[in-house]
DNA sequence: CCAGATAAGTCAATATGGCTGACGTAAATT
DNA sequence: AATTTACGTCAGCCATATTGACTTATCTGG
């Protein structure tokens, strides 16, 4: 067991026999190489088919992660999406107007306070935000599929441990000296 | 259950309760948005650490990855690094320099076929490489700390099944047209 | 032994998606 | 009325990826 299904890399030939010298027998500490690049290899597979779909529009990575959270939080304001994606103006700007000029998503200005934007998909956007959505969620499906109900659960903590806690946006001012 | 640790976004109100009519009503399909959700949060936090260590001294993400895998399997060939970063000749080329210059990966040419430049760290190379993993190793393990002992397993064997069966090298070029 | 394949390196151009800094404008808040 | 906030935008920089073309050294099969 522990290598399930290991199979990413080459692996041409345990390579340390090709050098001669280099058995330097220091000690490796016991880290888990292999589940370090599990977690690389799942993500890098989790985002080649959406990103496959969006160049063929002329889209990238960025323009999913945008369409995604708009999708998911219609009627989300910029400042939320920039705290979400922890990304700047700018960056954001670009993509985000692509995808209104290309008409899946749109802004209305906000009701009660009429300097924000309000950020919601188009049709047109819904159909491709689920799309894409849509293979991911199969992908993770299948590789849930194998797992016992309480596997699902285990997934999912694991996951949800590994995010940081959200920045606690207003609380962080205090400077430890100051705590006499 | 089901949304154990969640705390990513902002939230910062109800979304939907700021638009008035945008309450479409469509039904939503039933996707796993929190999932994916998670696996990107997940791995965006997954690579901050590291990424803020490599920023320090002039190096990027892609130097990670190439020194990792260096360190993983010390005399591996360069087409096998491209074959598992799966990036162009150029793109590590520029990246594998920079390591070398610096004093962190050392090439030797091949014993037996002495075209090939074999690829091992350097002593600093090795340090800096375990540092690296060292905190995502403990990150893991942070992440999996709670979980029952099958719960290690189950997401290892997740995380497995996300991958992308390596594309069989030799076995491709059969049109599936002349199979007859 | 030589022709051709292979391993590696390099030059040049291009695209994407981040970043900083500096401004501008409209609307809300104090 | 002054200030802050939300948003947008111009300009430039950097890192990382791409394609295409070419060179050099070396190995291998006929």
């Amino acid at each position: 067991m522990a290598d399930v299904n290991f199979v990413p890399r080459p692996v041409v030939a345990p390579a340390a026999a090709r050098v001669g010298p280099a058995d330097s027998a220091a000690p490796l500490p016991d880290l888990d190489f292999e589940l370090i690049e599990l977690m690389f290899f799942a993500y890098r597979d989790f985002v080649a088919e959406p990103d496959q779909t969006l160049a063929a529009i002329g889209f990238g990575r960025a323009h999913h992660r945008v369409l995604h959270f708009v999708n998911r939080q219609p009627g989300l304001r910029v400042t939320d999406l920039l705290e979400t994606l922890r990304i700047t103006k700018q960056s954001l700007g670009r993509v985000l107007k692509q995808l209104i000029d290309d008409g899946y998503v749109e802004q209305t200005p906000g009701a009660v306070d009429r300097r924000e934007r309000l950020l919601a998909p188009t049709e047109k956007g819904r159909r491709l935000a689920l799309d894409l959505a849509g293979r991911q969620h199969a992908r993770l499906e299948a590789a849930l599929a194998d797992l016992p109900a309480e596997g699902r659960d285990h997934v999912r903590g694991f996951l949800s441990r590994m995010i940081d806690p959200a920045p606690r946006a207003g609380l962080v001012a205090l400077d430890p000296a100051e705590e006499s």
